[in-house]
RNA sequence: AGGACUAUAGCUCAGUUGGUUAGAGCGCUACCUUGACAUGGUAGAGGUCCCCAGUUCGAAUCUGGGUAGUCCUACCA
């Protein structure tokens, strides 16, 4: 074995062997364990919370796979179809072709191909992360299986009456071209103006005044509203005022909702253009008047005169012509919300078209009662909350988008615009029995991403076939998901699985948070600060680093920046940590918390772990390869007080990773990994077995005793620890697992360890503890007073019990070892003893002769300091005992507790006074 | 505007049902290349548990109020 640990080689070896046995896929097993992966875009590439995620499906996966469990991580992308049109316009552009020039099949064609060039990125990183996903079953949402699944929904929920067509307001990406849900819309305050408009009274005696921050709207204006209570106005209502630059005339109307306090109180009303608007001019009857074009120009029934004009270049020109007119009253500074497409980062615009839309209410109430009644369970629960609240006021959910990229909607109109729905163009003549030479047209649209995606946890199973893989893993165990898409994905996961399947598409939802940047910042391409997960796996010098993370910007302007900060941060670039470290990072980091601070100095702590799990396994390999280490069970094997203690230390982690587990606590099983691997492992029994092995007295019973459980307890937890560390722990494993009578071709299907209560010891922990407490007790002495460790000390102990005594005749030998002593000495009561510096274990005092050693002022200082510390803890308990209140009311056991403690501080200070006097007498 | 969440060591975070001397990792200080490991060892320093009030014998933990921050939902033209 090499000296440090050197992941590269081991990982993708190890990935190869597992993917090419297949042993990712489902075994036979007890019970059924199933998770489906949350799609990635199949163009796009992992970034950190991609990996935090599928690391985190990974230990569960592998976790119940070593259960037993026959157990199926389901993988897949999706489509993206937004995002993958973008990005192949994009290219297009490049070459000077737009999709229209390629026209709808030459472009689909050319989405393929980049699907096909692009689609390993994210496959490829999957694997680096060792993510054991049944490859074989990989799936996509344009395959023809889930295809058939969206269109037979569609049809089915058409049939159903919860899917309908019609002429609304939507918001309308005016670069995009095409329509997209509330939850595509992201609005951010930014700076503004609030214009002030006067528009004439007809009739000609006045005006009134309407305030707005879209000018150009005005052009569609079909009423100006007040507050029915607002008496400046009310004379007002039912009589009609001259839209300026329209020739119109419009009515004033009266409407609660209104705010009377907000600018004049006049509000003018477009409600071709602005969703309150629409709902009151549906209460009011008013026209609605379009003045825009796809592109968000001005066009529909505005004025000649603006015709064609951009909608910002037109909102310019409205003021100045209004300004012109007298018409203008002020301009304020406003800070507004304004709507931005989250793809595009274009103002959206309510925008009048026909739509397809599912009636979400209709579908919502099956699914709020999942949730109530406990069929599916929220980890954290406080989510519960925030898909309630969603839920209980959901609206109708816009599926049809204007690409070309996706799932294609099956609807076909005749001339007269009258809809058909069904499986193909023939299905829909026979069923309608429509004659041949009548036209049909297929609807243009294709359908949002989210709606195929919202059936993938059926849909991968081979769902509307009934297939063996639905009737045994659906419904699954648990999705684990951020919190970002509860509404986008898992609400609508939940309403159509419960409509189609008359089940829940999976029982827990285990929400994890944001992985953000060491300043909390959420890593985005534009702010530069992504990382990605490969780069911390294999490492990435400082150029490579800064060239990645400024090419391809949307907004170069900011590469500078950018390029310093990442100078700053990384001057040295990343070194490489290997996957284990990365992995066992995102466990650390993944308590109950919303955000994930990604902090470089863990990833190098845990790369360090690694080292120190290699180099422990290095350990015990030289001391047990070819040697007896009790493969044989016929010979008698003879535990040690440290074996003992190890094996129940054993059980008790044993316990708390697997409750960690149950609660998808990963921060609580790497912790607990980690302290019983690093600080009682390797520090304590590690360094006990070394006097253990080399003692010439020791019966060959013991020193196999010794070995055995040296490489049993390794054995063991490395397989506790290998759904977190899958790679480290499967490359020692193969060389321990021989050594310790087990055998299997990997440690992935290798039985997960299971605690046995009854081999926890705790008469054994109570000697290690007291061994640990004379050792430290000495070395706080030694460390204190710069004794150096090459220096061997005899130690003379003193007024200790029957316990101590036999404590040190059991563990003399470890106690010399560890502590690097010469001499122990026990002293009888009247025997004299010199001065000495002093420890206190228990009862038993601890001495080590100063002469020639020890400094008298130093071991005062020493002495004091340990006095004040006594005397301040002391006065705590005297205080709590004195109270009449806790001794009447607290507790027992309680009571009893702090006068125990009370009484052994007060000993103990008695003898620090007693040593502090006769030290200051020498 | 409504709601949620967070506030613990210099930094990143644990802290189960109220009773610990409030913990870990990183960082810091001192010493140490001893035969698994310097990606290491040993020892140490470091905390008004955001503030105020309350409940309680007892509060980091429960309740109320406040402050600061983050986010979500809905928005006033």
């Amino acid at each position: 074995m090499d000296k440090t640990f050197q992941p590269a080689e081991i990982e993708s070896r190890w990935y190869q062997e597992w993917e090419s046995k297949g042993y990712f896929a489902p075994r036979d097993g007890d019970g059924a364990y199933c998770i489906m992966i949350p799609p990635p875009n199949v163009t796009g590439s992992l970034h950190m919370g991609h990996g935090f995620q599928e690391t985190i499906m990974d230990a569960l996966i592998r976790y119940h796979r070593m259960r037993g469990e026959s157990t199926l991580w389901q993988v897949g992308t999706d489509h993206a179809g937004i995002a993958t049109q973008m990005v192949v316009e994009r290219q297009l552009e490049a070459q000077g072709v737009s999709r229209h020039d390629l026209g709808r099949e030459q472009f689909i064609e050319k989405v393929w191909e980049w699907k096909e060039e692009s689609g390993g990125t994210i496959t490829r990183q999957l694997r680096r992360l060792g993510a054991s996903l049944d490859w074989s079953r990989e799936r996509f949402t344009m395959d023809e299986g889930l295809s058939n699944a969206v269109q037979e929904v569609f049809i089915r929920l058409y049939r159903e009456g919860l899917i309908y067509r019609g002429k609304r307001l939507v918001n309308w990406d005016p670069v995009l071209h095409t329509a997209i849900s509330d939850l595509e819309v992201v609005s951010e305050e930014e700076k503004g103006h609030l214009w002030h408009f006067r528009y004439p009274l007809a009739g000609g005696e006045g005006h009134l005044v309407v305030a707005t921050t879209r000018p150009e709207t005005m052009l569609g204006d079909a009423a100006v509203a007040v507050h029915p209570e607002d008496e400046r106005y009310a004379h007002l209502v039912g009589r009609m005022v001259e839209l300026p630059l329209t020739g119109r005339q419009i009515p004033v109307i009266a409407d609660d909702y209104v705010d009377r306090e907000f600018g004049t109180g006049c509000v003018k009303i477009t409600p071709a253009h602005d969703f309150n608007d629409y709902e009151m001019g549906k209460r009011h009857g008013l026209p609605l008047i379009n003045i825009l074009d796809d592109d968000a120009a001005i066009g529909g029934e505005a004025p000649e005169a603006y015709l064609g004009m951009d909608r910002f270049a037109a909102r310019k020109q409205i003021v100045a012509d209004l300004d012109a007119l007298g018409l203008l009253e002020k301009i304020d500074d406003h800070t507004l919300k304004v709507p931005r497409g989250d793809r595009s980062g274009v103002v959206i615009e309510p925008y009048l078209t026909n739509q397809w839309y599912v009636d979400a209410r209709a579908l919502a109430g099956p699914a709020i009662e999942a949730v109530e009644n406990g069929d599916i369970q929220f980890v954290p629960k406080q989510w519960e909350n925030t898909y309630f609240a969603w839920m209980r006021d959901i609206q109708d959910w816009c599926i049809s988008r204007q690409l070309w990229w996706g799932h294609r909607i099956p609807a076909w109109y005749d001339d007269h615009g009258h809809v058909y729905v069904g499986e193909s163009e023939r299905a829909v003549r026979e069923q309608h029995q429509l004659a041949d030479e009548m036209s049909l047209r297929q609807d243009d649209d294709v359908l949002d991403t989210w709606f195929s995606s919202a059936l993938w946890t059926f849909s991968t199973l081979g769902w509307p076939e009934e297939t063996p893989e639905l009737a045994k893993f659906h419904p699954t165990s648990v999705l684990v998901t951020g919190f970002d898409i509860i509404f986008f994905w898992v609400a609508r996961m939940i309403m159509m699985t419960l409509h189609f399947r008359n089940e829940v598409p999976f029982h827990t939802v285990y929400v994890h948070g944001l992985v953000r940047d060491a300043e909390g910042q959420k890593m985005s391409k534009s702010k530069g600060n992504v990382l990605d997960p490969i780069d911390l796996i294999d490492g990435i010098d400082l150029e490579t680093l800064v060239t990645k993370r400024i090419s391809g910007m949307m907004q170069p302007q900011l590469a500078a920046k950018i390029e310093k900060a990442t100078r700053k941060q990384f001057p040295e670039g990343i070194a490489p940590y290997g996957t284990d470290a990365l992995r066992f990072t995102y466990y650390s980091l993944a308590s109950t918390g919303r955000d994930i601070k990604f902090d470089i100095g863990r990833i190098e702590g845990f790369r360090n772990f690694c080292n120190k799990i290699w180099n422990a396994a290095r350990y015990v390999m030289m001391n047990c390869e070819g040697q007896d280490c009790g493969q044989d069970e016929s010979l008698p094997v003879e535990l040690g007080l440290a074996d003992r203690w190890i094996i129940g230390k054993l059980q008790e982690t044993e316990a708390a990773v697997e409750r960690a587990f149950e609660n998808y606590r990963f921060d609580h099983a790497s912790q607990a990994l980690h302290e019983f691997i690093w600080n009682e492992y390797c520090d304590w029994y590690l360094e006990l077995s070394k006097p253990a092995l080399g003692d010439p007295e020791a019966s060959e019973a013991a020193v196999r005793g010794t070995r055995r459980t040296l490489i049993r307890v390794l054995e063991a937890w490395l397989r506790l620890l290998h759904p977190l560390m899958p790679f480290i722990t499967e490359e020692i494993w193969q060389s321990v697992a021989p050594l310790a009578g087990k055998s299997g071709p990997t440690i992935m299907l290798q039985p997960f360890p299971n605690s046995a209560p009854e081999a926890m010891d705790s008469a054994a922990n109570a000697d290690i503890e007291w061994l640990k407490g004379v050792i430290v007790g000495i070395r706080n002495i030694r460390g204190e007073m710069k004794i150096s460790l090459g220096k061997e000390l005899t130690v003379q102990l003193r007024n200790g019990g029957e316990d101590d005594k036999r404590r040190l005749q059991e563990n003399a030998t470890f106690l010399k070892k560890l502590a690097k002593l010469s001499d122990i000495v026990w002293l009888e009561e009247g025997d004299e003893a010199p001065a000495a510096a002093t420890a206190l274990v228990g009862q038993l005092e601890i001495l080590i002769p100063m002469a020639g050693l020890i400094d008298k002022d130093a071991e005062l200082a020493r002495l004091s300091k340990e006095v004040t510390r006594l005397e301040t803890e002391l006065k705590r308990i005297a205080g709590k005992l004195n109270n009449s209140n806790f001794v009447d009311k607290a507790p027992a056991e309680v009571v009893a507790k702090e006068r125990e403690k009370m009484q052994a501080q007060e000993l103990a200070l008695q003898k620090l006074k007693e040593q502090e006097q006769r030290i200051s007498q020498l």
